[in-house]
This record gives C-alpha cells, sequence and structure tokens, in this order.
RNA sequence: GCGCCUAUAGCUCAGCGGAUAGAGCAUCGGUCUUCGGAACCGAGGGUCGUGGGUUCGAAUCCCUCUAGGCGCACCA
C-alpha cells in the first residue's frame, strides 16, 4: 500500500537525519500522512515537522527541509515539496499510476486485501437475540453493522469466525414458553391466562396456532411443566428458524450458533465460576452469590446467582467470555450490542480482567437505537406491546441492498429514524442505485467492447494520461486505505462514502472519457482501466455484502 | 444524582489535531441527446449547540452549561 510506503519514507528519513545530526536524538512523534484537501499540494502530505518542532523548539520549515533531504526517490514518487509552515507533500508518478491498473486486474477479486490482521483470530459476535419473537430494525442494524465489519476484517488479513449467541436459557425464554402455553390453551378453546410478564404479540397466537396445525391438542393432557417444555422446544426451533430467515434475506450468516444452555451442559459453567471463586471475586451477600466487580473498580456488585438459586444472564455471559477467549482462544473478541447494553460493557471488561485477559481484547461496538416511523407517525418497537413492524416488512419494503447501504453508512454511535414512507419513496434516488448503476454501466461497455470482438490483454495502460483517467485511478487505490481505516476504527460507514465517491469519479470520467473509440490502441488502454474499476467497485459492494448487477 | 451516545448547510449525514469545513437530497442555473440520462457541470446556502481552556494550529482534545436519546434489576 502506497500510504504505508510513504510512511516508511519519511520514518527513514527522520532516522538519517538524527543519525546525521540535523535533528537531534530525541524520542520522535508518530508519523502521520493525510490526504490535502487541495490537490495542489500533493497526494500525501505529512505534518510531522510542525509536531516535532513543538518538542525540539525548531522552526518546522527547517524540519521540513531538512528531512525532505534525506527522503530516497523511489518509482512511486514524481515529487516531494516543502511547504510552510512545514509540511512535506508528496505527488504520486503518473507512470506508476497507470500502471497501477495492470495491477489491480492482476489482483482480481482479491484487490485490496492487506494483512494487518496478520492471520489473528478474531470473533464477531453479533445480533444474538432472544428467540422470543421476530427480529425487527433495531437488531437489523446490528446485523448489517456485523457482517460488514466481519467481511472488512477477513479481507484486513483476520482469521474470523462470525457467531451469534443463541440465549436458549434464561428467564425471558421462560416467559416466551409460558406465553405460548398459555396461548395454545387458549387457541383450543381452554381457559388460560397470559402471564404477566408474557409476550403479548400477535406473533404468539400465530405461533400457537401453527403448532396446533401440527401437533394438534395432545399438550393439553400433559401436566403444565412437560407441556411447557415441550411446546417451548417446538416453539424455540421455529422462532431461530424464522430469525434465521430474515438473517438469510439480508444476506447475513454466521459460522457458529452458539447454545447459552450448551455453558451449563458442558461444565463450562461451573469451571468458571470456581475460578473467580479461587481469586477471590466471589461473594455471599443477601442469600444471593455476587460478583465482587468494586474489587476492579466498579461503582457496584453485581449478583450472578439469586437467592432462588437460579443464575443471571450476567453469570451465563461470564461464562460466555471465558469459553471464547480461554476455551477456543480467540485474539480478539468484538461483541456488537444495542444501546440498552450499555451498562453491561464496564463489568465485563472487569470479568475479562479477573479472568486474567486484557480487557483490550474485548471490544464492544454499541449500536444505537433505530426509531421507526412512517412519515410523521412513530411506530413503537416492543416484543411485549405487540405492536411491531418486523424487519422482514422493512426489507420486503425496501430490498435487502438499500436495507443493507442505509444502516452500514451511518456510525453505529448515533441514533437514526428508518422512515418506511421515505425509504420507499426515495427509493430510486437512493445512492444504493447510484453505485451499482456504475457498475452496471461498466458492464454494459465491456458488452459493447465484447460484440465487436475487442480484446485489451494487450491494452498499454501508460495512454491513460488525462485527468478524469488519473483521477479514477487515484480513487481505486485508496481501497485498500479504506479496508484499513475500517478494520482499524470498527466503522464500516466509511466504506458506503467510499463506494458513493468511487461512482462519483467514474460517472465523471464516462462523461469526458468515451471508451470504444476508432482509436483501437486507446480503446484498449481504457477497457482496461473500466474494466479494473468494476473490479474495484464489485469489491466495495460485496464486502457491504450487496449485489453488484451487470444490469439493472 | 451517576455512566454512555448525540448536536456541523433548509433536510439526512461525513469529517483521521493541520493548509479555503465536505457529500447526498432539496432550491436555482447549465450540459446532453453515437459505450445505459438511474448521468455530468456550476451556483447559492455554515459564528461546526453554549461558554471557557490546552496548542504554532481545534468541528476534532479537556472542562462548564443547554437540548435529545439509552442505561443505572436477584430482565436480557
Amino acid at each position: 500500500m502506497i500510504r504505508r510506503r510513504i510512511i516508511e519514507l519519511l520514518t527513514r528519513a527522520a532516522n538519517e537525519a538524527q543519525k546525521s545530526g540535523k535533528l537531534p536524538s530525541v524520542a520522535l512523534p508518530e508519523i502521520t500522512i493525510e490526504h490535502p484537501q487541495n490537490p495542489e499540494h500533493g497526494d500525501y502530505a505529512s505534518s510531522f515537522p510542525l509536531k516535532l518542532a513543538r518538542t525540539i523548539g525548531v522552526n518546522p520549515l527547517t524540519i521540513a527541509r531538512d528531512m525532505a533531504g534525506f527522503i530516497t526517490p523511489t518509482p512511486e514518487i514524481e515529487s516531494i515539496t516543502v511547504a510552510p509552515p512545514g509540511f512535506i507533500n508528496f505527488t504520486l508518478n503518473n507512470d506508476w499510476l497507470t500502471g497501477q491498473v495492470d495491477a489491480i486486474l492482476t489482483a482480481g477479486e482479491s484487490y485490496g486485501n492487506i494483512d494487518l490482521g496478520k492471520g489473528s483470530r478474531v470473533q464477531v459476535e453479533f445480533v444474538s437475540v432472544n428467540p422470543t419473537g421476530p427480529l425487527h430494525v433495531g437488531h437489523g442494524r446490528g446485523a448489517i453493522l456485523g457482517s460488514t465489519l466481519a467481511n472488512v476484517l477477513a479481507a484486513a488479513g483476520y482469521d474470523v469466525e462470525k457467531e451469534y449467541y443463541v440465549n436458549d436459557a434464561g428467564s425471558q425464554m421462560a416467559a416466551f414458553y409460558r406465553s405460548l402455553y398459555a396461548r395454545y390453551q387458549q387457541c383450543l378453546g381452554a381457559d388460560a391466562e397470559m402471564p404477566a410478564d408474557g409476550y403479548l404479540g400477535q406473533y404468539m397466537v400465530d405461533l400457537a396456532k401453527e403448532i396446533i396445525a401440527e401437533q394438534k391438542e395432545r399438550f393439553l393432557s400433559l401436566p403444565p411443566e412437560e407441556a411447557i417444555a415441550k411446546l417451548g422446544k417446538l416453539g424455540l426451533d421455529r422462532i431461530m428458524a424464522q430469525i434465521r430467515g430474515d438473517l438469510e434475506l439480508l444476506r447475513v450468516s454466521f459460522d457458529v450458533w452458539f447454545s447459552e444452555q450448551s455453558l451449563y451442559d458442558n461444565g463450562q459453567y461451573k469451571k468458571v465460576m470456581s475460578l473467580l471463586q479461587k481469586g477471590g471475586y466471589i461473594a455471599e451477600k443477601a442469600n444471593a452469590t455476587w460478583f465482587v466487580s468494586t474489587a476492579l473498580g466498579e461503582d457496584k456488585d453485581n449478583v450472578v446467582v439469586r437467592s432462588d438459586g437460579s443464575p443471571t444472564y450476567f453469570a451465563t455471559d461470564i461464562a460466555y467470555h471465558y469459553n471464547k477467549f480461554i476455551e477456543r482462544g480467540f485474539d480478539k473478541v468484538i461483541n456488537i450490542w444495542g444501546a440498552d447494553h450499555q451498562g453491561h460493557i464496564s463489568r465485563m471488561k472487569a470479568v475479562v480482567a479477573a479472568l486474567g485477559i486484557a480487557p483490550e481484547r474485548l471490544k464492544v461496538i454499541i449500536s444505537q437505537m433505530v426509531t421507526l416511523r412512517r412519515g410523521k407517525e412513530l411506530v413503537k418497537i416492543s416484543k411485549r406491546s405487540g405492536d411491531i413492524i418486523t424487519l422482514r416488512e422493512v426489507i420486503d419494503e425496501v430490498g435487502a441492498d438499500a436495507c443493507r447501504f442505509f444502516f452500514v453508512s451511518r456510525t453505529a454511535d448515533s441514533q437514526m429514524d428508518f422512515d418506511l414512507e421515505l425509504a420507499k419513496k426515495q427509493s430510486a434516488d437512493n445512492p444504493v442505485y447510484y453505485v451499482q448503476y456504475a457498475h452496471a454501466r461498466i458492464a454494459s461497455i465491456l458488452r459493447l467492447a465484447e460484440e465487436k470482438g475487442i480484446d485489451c490483454a494487450d491494452g498499454d495502460v501508460s495512454l491513460l494520461t488525462t485527468e478524469p483517467e488519473l483521477t479514477l485511478i487515484r480513487k481505486m487505490l485508496l481501497l485498500p486505505e479504506i479496508l484499513e481505516v475500517v478494520a482499524f476504527t470498527l466503522e464500516p460507514h466509511h466504506l458506503a462514502y467510499y463506494a458513493q465517491d468511487l461512482a462519483t469519479v467514474f460517472h465523471s470520467f464516462y462523461m469526458q472519457c468515451r471508451v470504444v473509440t476508432e482509436d483501437e490502441k486507446m480503446t484498449k488502454a481504457r477497457l482496461k482501466l473500466v474494466e479494473a474499476a468494476k473490479t474495484v467497485l464489485a469489491r466495495t459492494l460485496n464486502l457491504m455484502g450487496m449485489n453488484a448487477p451487470d444490469r439493472m
């Protein structure tokens, strides 16, 4: 990656300058470069001399000049200039730039890949919704965030596993089972009351009816406890199938579906509890068992086992993270949670620390709330109240591509409105079509060339010298940098902005440069360029889990 | 009361401590009509919520305040 190359050159120059005595031997600040907004300042610029000036008290412009003298010329770089008050600017060489078109074509679908992760193992756990009902838009946001992030991390050289944690144990599931039993009885004309903490949505009635259609009234005669258990299992399977189906529609897939219950069945829960006990992190208070978070700087302790003997959600999450880090040995674990889990972060970090794991290895991304609207009308999303618009309905209305793009283009930490009316009405203006259109346009050009029997394999890319052509190449070269940023910050929205930028630059090129003309040599060169652009666009769309259509 | 998130153009949002704060939509005005017009080019529009501070330099970092959201369970 050219960005890395330039940073290396600067680092070496700084070291050489120190050796020669032009710069004092002090600890150097980190060398950073950026893309100047003004093209006259080149492709890359470093303000390193300005930063160093502070610590050593030398005129930044002098530092810049001294350092520039130590930068060894390379084929990639056309010129290195020094600009006040102390910038070092780099301009890329045109021959090198055009040569990158061939490089992109050679790389093909792997173009953009970098080796940031060096094969280290990362788990991305996301969605992990309790199987008590259908998914809603908020879950969709987490799903798209997680799957896009996983795609990018894989491209950045990490060994990625995607996981869905199935909460098939615990009190909320118990409430779900009891609700299902009540609806089942009611649908068969029996007298039954919904539990106070029950799930009141219409989908529970539908679920009961589905089960009745298949299983008839056979559970009616069983003792309630047994009926609840058996019905519950059937209900759980059906809801999980529905969730999987919804996620598939969004092109979200998982490598592992991890069962909460298995933590008990496999003894992980017991193991981790005795570990924490030995570490002195467990205390008995008021008839319950507590994790002593206060020993690790937390505000308060947290219950792990209730006074009735049942473990809390926090208890299984402790076992789960023990399993992730210790049993399965992930180097890094990324959890994507909804905003309502914010308060859970610090105590989970405390747990991880108590298990002797560096807390930085656990990254939690909080995706803020999505409010759903139809025009001005707010639609409440609550599984219990029952008045829900499901994720599936939203996908049906706006389509998976638009849905994905819409969610991925906003940072996780700001709340967003999802206006169904607007999403539908403006779907033709949706940026997703703008980007996909660029791809389809290129495909169309390539079809034309094929019809004419033009083979561009021997095309000479050095003919690509005009501004629109070089601008397009420059933009294509940014993809690896974008992947680096996304993998580092865990903020996939940069990808969506890049996709739009790339499409814009292509459309602009298209307007100014005709590809297929009487000029055979130029035609072949531009066909190569356009094919490379198609490669980069497709890769970008695919990383976002979107289609790159040849026709629309 | 405490913790976390947010506040940037009319609207929806980008913005990595750096050189003139950007994009889409909307508005206004152009291009064009031989590779797909679902396109391109241009213009207007901003005291970056408030008030301080750090810095050669702050939308960006620190503090105050205001407004909105989410948490602060022996729910998950």
